[in-house]
DNA sequence: CCGAATCCTAGAAGATACTG
DNA sequence: CAGTATCTTCTAGGATTCGG
């Protein structure tokens, strides 16, 4: 039966893509493996805080490693895993579907809002 | 450069996968046609608030058809159209990698865990 | 039976300030 | 440089009530 086995797989996949920033974040550490602040800068505008949490969450998920260089000022450099990778793989499959079906997507919220408009003004 | 194509991106796919239901409610779904009490039922525990919330946004992304059926006790039904199904191929992807990982996802968190909490007794 | 309207709360996310 | 700590704001989601 369907629902025994997706939901707590969707809750799963919601630690994993339901929030706004934990995708883009494994596409920009898909380029190259980066410090934090350059972390920061490509994720512009997110938070400090948000960047350390995602990118603790990701470790602990074992798709991102952490490598702290005890040097002064410090140096911490962030890189996907393979399994990163691999999820990659996954994720980028929705997100060619929906950047191949923006445009229909798009045309369907404004369809369906021109009739709940209209639906509205007839009121 | 990937940082100006995906955020607007990543935001639409959010808008589509990241909350607790929708998914879920594509796959039931896709099982067949449903009225709006079966569905209920199927995707116990969900709230009728939730349930018609998340309808509805299906059914202005073109995801979803809504079939009035003017009786007295009303009936309507829910059907997933060309553009939900294409959807669903796409999204089963990361459910699949889900699945396929759902272990050694596991394993991680719990050696994060771990060292996080013998970090911790050692101080 | 289907769903709209209202109220409420837990947790997500942002802003700011401070530290090894 | 790479965080932590604290405070505030915002919103998803649940409970309940009412209507066609």
């Amino acid at each position: 039966m369907l629902q025994d086995v997706y939901p707590k797989l969707t809750l799963e996949i919601m630690d994993l893509v339901g929030n706004k920033w934990t995708l883009l974040l494994v596409y920009q550490l898909a380029e190259r493996t980066q410090r934090f602040s350059e972390l920061r800068r490509n994720m512009a505008p997110i938070s400090q805080k948000m960047l350390t949490q995602k990118l603790r969450e990701l470790e602990r998920y074992g798709m991102v490693d952490r490598f702290v260089w005890p040097s002064t000022p410090p140096k911490v450099e962030y890189a996907l895993t393979d399994l990163g990778r691999s999820f990659l793989g996954a994720a980028s499959v929705i997100c060619d579907w929906t950047r191949g079906n923006v445009e229909e997507l798009a045309a369907a919220r404004a369809s369906f809002d021109a009739a709940a408009q209209e639906a509205l003004s007839a009121a």
